[in-house]
DNA sequence: GTTGAGCGTT
């Protein structure tokens, strides 16, 4: 099972490979997605990571407001995405 | 070449 992180307060300059590399410290990071501009495709300054439920809120607890690229970032769980396929 | 609260695509 896993669980979708919401990081936001990102650099402009993160990529998702940071997001792996920071989560995959406290948590099994299963995926990681930074959110781009679809107009000019430049990131949105925050991204979604997904991890295993069981070390869900423990990567939150580990990563919520420490310093990623020089900005303190902000991790909570994502909210449920429109679909809510099974 | 810029900006800074907010929850994303197949």
């Amino acid at each position: 099972m896993t669980k979708t992180l919401y990081v936001g307060n990102l650099p402009w300059a993160t990529t998702e490979d940071d997001l792996v590399a920071a989560f995959s410290q406290y948590a099994q990071v299963i995926s990681a997605r930074i959110i781009t501009d679809r107009e000019t495709g430049r990131s949105r300054g925050f991204g979604f990571v997904e991890v295993a439920e069981a070390d869900a809120e423990n990567a939150i607890q580990a990563l919520n407001g420490t310093l990623l690229g020089g900005r303190p970032i902000t991790v909570n769980e994502a909210q449920p995405r429109r679909g809510g396929r099974f």
